[in-house]
DNA sequence: GCATCCATGTAACCAGTTACATGATTTG
DNA sequence: CAAATCATGTAACTGGTTACATGGATGC
């Protein structure tokens, strides 16, 4: 999960933990609340593993997004000379590596994660998934939450006002899930069959 | 999160771990998939906790709900018989204690739960709390929702497409949360107002 | 008698949390 | 210069998970 959305946001820019964590919460309604204490540690096992790598600040590489800051820039020069004059720690930037990209689409197109907010980080990803596995991300939720709904107990008849309540809302909620679902396949089905010879599929 | 479910669903009946799991795999929408690797430690430290009990079978205490179950009675019959005969293990049935009974609203009460699913679950066993209990755990709960929706980020402009169906798509799930956490809200108060003198409060 | 479901339990693991500790930078 | 905010990190813990191991009861 912390993986997926770390790379993600990498996929767009390099950053450091703090303004990692702040994006994740100002960008992503849910999966608020990140803590340092996970961020930190996945993205130093994310180093250890290769999948991202360390710039001392934002001058190499993809043309740094200029984006007004002249501040921080000089911010960033004053801390690289700190940093090489007296070793002391600063600002940790990370960038993401190939061997991260390949990581981060893996993950993305991983079918063995169905919990709701691991599909919403992924549809929120999802310009980076090729049309077909776009879909097929789309149709497998569907399919999950139509399970789950014809799962849901025909009963409800022995519960009280309270439980019924909060089953019902769940239930529509989910109901509303498959709609807004319906919507996107739709939507993304018309964009395939436009840019390439329609595929036949479920 | 458990502690909670298993000790409200033993507030009205004996019951055995393997059913329990069942009950919240089918009575509750949300809390599915709760694994056995979880049950049946909680149900251990429960009762290390002295918050249940466990009774040989449905013999004493509350009525036993004959539920038609004349198979299933032969059957814990002959259990017992082994059990005391061979010392071998049998169902394990578990009966809330007055301890437990404490702890339950206890828990149900506790202001610092805020997750969604912890929410559905005091919730689901609201009746079990004093109408000024129910009352405020729904405005606590609809105060987070409106701050949520205040802290989602008026931009969305430089977003894409799919993350911010996302994003729309969950703050339109916040919103119908409250818009449901206010019909409620007034049910509660229509009902404090007729059993008792109004209270005013916020 | 074999498969399937009912039933309990353990061990290893995992993703995240809180609390703590440290220090640099900015701003009033 | 003090307070707030930016910034990084570690340790202990929590609340679950999967995989494994075991065995009784039921149904065909």
């Amino acid at each position: 999960m912390l993986d997926l959305a770390l790379l993600g946001l990498l996929e767009d820019g390099e950053l450091h933990g703090y303004e990692l964590r702040r994006r994740l919460r100002t960008q992503f309604g849910f999966l608020t609340n990140v803590s340092f204490g996970s961020i930190y540690p996945a993205l130093g096992k994310l180093e250890a593993a290769g999948a991202v790598e360390t710039v001392e600040a934002a001058t190499s590489g993809p043309p740094a997004p200029p984006s007004g800051s002249l501040s921080g820039e000089w911010a960033a020069l004053r801390a690289r000379r700190r940093a090489s004059a007296r070793g002391r720690r600063s600002k940790k930037v990370y960038r993401i590596t190939a061997v991260g990209r390949a990581h981060f689409l893996d993950l993305l197109s991983d079918p063995t994660a169905d919990d709701p907010r691991s599909f919403a980080l992924r549809l929120a990803f999802a310009r980076h998934l090729p049309p077909d596995a776009r879909l097929a991300l789309l149709e497998r939720r569907r399919a999950q939450l139509v399970q789950r709904l014809t799962e849901t107990p025909p009963d409800g008849g022995r519960l009280d006002a309270y439980a019924r309540s909060v089953i019902e809302h769940t239930t529509e909620g989910v109901e509303q899930d498959i709609d807004w679902l319906d919507r996107l396949i739709e939507a993304e089905r018309a964009t395939v069959g436009l840019s390439a010879a329609p595929v036949q599929r479920a």
